[in-house]
DNA sequence: CTGAAAGCGCTTACAG
DNA sequence: CTGAAAGCGCTTACAG
């Protein structure tokens, strides 16, 4: 069987509050029964079960994290880059794939708190889904508000929406379509939308806004691209609100004979390692994930450890215009 | 605080036992107590506390999974089916990006081993970086030997690397490229290219295999690419061993104006969801990684529940030609 | 500087 | 059908 404390306390010749002292260097202890103690851990090859002391300290450094799936590259790093982070500070995740699916969710607050997770951060559609504030479990939310209590992680998506915009008119662009993800509303991503809308107004030119339905993603998206180029013509800009309509954008142009950035220029939104990776032509506002995830994890153990009570705020950040050939 | 077992046992009028008892199903209870129990647990919004469950029963229900990074669809893929396979059986998924470092996967071992996990799926490249004969952990192992001991589940690579070559020399192509990733030998991957070769020398074809050194991936890819057109010419047909590369091959042949299909056929390797979402145009040998993930689930658990000594076995999974207009 | 005892929130023989 | 007691592997006052 596995070790327990009071083997390494037999070994050691020592008592089993002597070892857990070591362990956790705290009190006073001789030189010599340290060495002692850590002779016989080694011996045994012992190592200190978390659940017990998870269990007796009512801290597990666990926190849970809940993404739509690690199968899309943004939130596949975004969790990479929270668990990178959250491993420096020597906290674990427990991941939680909710496929826009509220049952799932459900199901996943309770197997986080029964799991005494210290907190959770959460990218989530499910509005009201949990009364979020019922339990005193630390929250971040990611890109979503979800109840006056909980504090918000995004980035500046006004901002990226103007820095899109104006990129294409600078380029000379006069006619921009945007296209539009399955509009969640109340979401800041939405904002996206808006900053577009707002700079063409400005300049007196015409809003196009397309949307895609929130219907089966991969073919939605390609026909809700064939579409845009069906019913408008002379478009010389697209400002899709993320990377995947953008390439599709992309690839319909070049099936019609339509020449990138020539004829059109396109401006995508997200910017994850991966397709910048697979698709480094592209022009695109980058988030900046990684900081993201950082903030993210800092504002939650403010609110784990914090005495002070955190105050609700939405923390913004900057975003990057990223050039590619594209635009 | 949180309500306990006994606070729910007051509650209800009966012993902390009796509560178990109810909570767990077990010997006989009046319908009468369950109901006042029930009651109790809804009124005080009673969870039962899982890292106490845990302990006594010496069953964490949590498994670990060992990715180089989610960041990565294949793995961002792989790492949410397993968590939806887990959550489907009451599994909990810790997960762990190691980013191809020995030091982060020597700590992720450790710590999964603290936090008393049921058992660990590893995708690791550090082989013989743990005495895994060492401790008598559940493992699976996915795409890699690491010890006599482990099963591995893995695609039929070496059936990959046939019906991508096979597919190029049957849509007409003589002068067939293979680019490899980082060669990691030993690993099943590999067999890709051995069945290029194999395939190739059967039909008194030249074997051509170049491969992409392991420093920054991304310049790394495109660098490689740009020799293979340099210095081959009257290529007709590249398999590339992962996706990336095909797409990185496809972009340098529009740049050199040559067309995809017409001119150059393109296999590439993997089919993630989001690639195949991103680039539907790519043909490509698609692993089943759904049902790869499924399998290593159920055979870890076999180990985990096993009575019988699970034996040292290779799992291996058909793989998919996914024709797409590139070859 | 070190140890015996109680407790973290559960569960399970063992009685009744 | 139900409860009192002991124990899962730790930690922390409290004594000494």
């Amino acid at each position: 069987m596995k070790p327990k404390i009071s083997d390494v306390a037999h070994a050691a010749g020592v008592s089993p509050t002597t070892v857990s002292r070591v362990l956790n260097n705290r009190g006073y202890i001789s030189e010599d029964t340290k060495k002692k103690v850590y002779k016989a851990m080694d011996a045994l090859n012992y190592l200190p079960n978390d659940l017990a002391r998870s269990l007796y300290n009512k801290r597990s450094n666990i926190i849970g994290v809940i993404v739509p799936t690690t199968s899309n590259p943004f939130y596949g790093e975004l969790a990479a880059k929270i668990e990178h982070h959250c491993a420096e500070k020597g906290l674990k995740v427990l991941l939680c794939n909710s496929l826009f699916n509220v049952e799932k969710e459900r199901n996943y607050w309770e197997m986080l708190r029964r799991n005494q997770v210290d907190g959770v951060i959460v990218c989530t559609y499910n509005r009201g889904l949990i009364d979020y504030d019922d339990h005193h479990l630390p929250i971040v939310a990611f890109d979503h508000y979800l109840s006056k209590r909980i504090p918000v992680i995004s980035s500046n998506n006004y901002e990226g929406g103007v820095l899109a915009t104006t990129h294409l008119l600078k380029s000379g662009c006069k006619k921009i379509i945007h296209i539009n993800g399955p509009l969640d509303l109340e979401t800041p991503a939405n904002l996206r939308r808006k900053a577009y809308e707002d700079v063409m107004k400005e300049q007196d030119l015409p809003v196009l806004t397309y949307e895609i339905k929130p219907v089966l993603k991969q073919e939605a998206t390609a026909k809700a691209v064939a579409t845009v180029f069906d019913e408008q013509q002379d478009i010389d800009g697209i400002f899709a609100s993320d990377d995947s309509i953008a390439l599709a954008v992309i690839r319909e142009a070049r099936e019609r004979g339509i020449t990138v950035p020539d004829s059109l220029k396109v401006v995508g939104y997200d910017g994850s390692e991966f397709v910048r990776e697979i698709a480094p032509e592209l022009t695109t506002i980058q988030q900046p994930i990684n900081k993201m995830a950082e903030t993210a994890i800092n504002h939650l153990l403010l609110q784990i450890e914090g005495t002070t009570q955190v105050p609700n705020q939405e923390l913004v950040h900057h975003v990057l215009l990223r050039k590619g050939t594209s635009a």
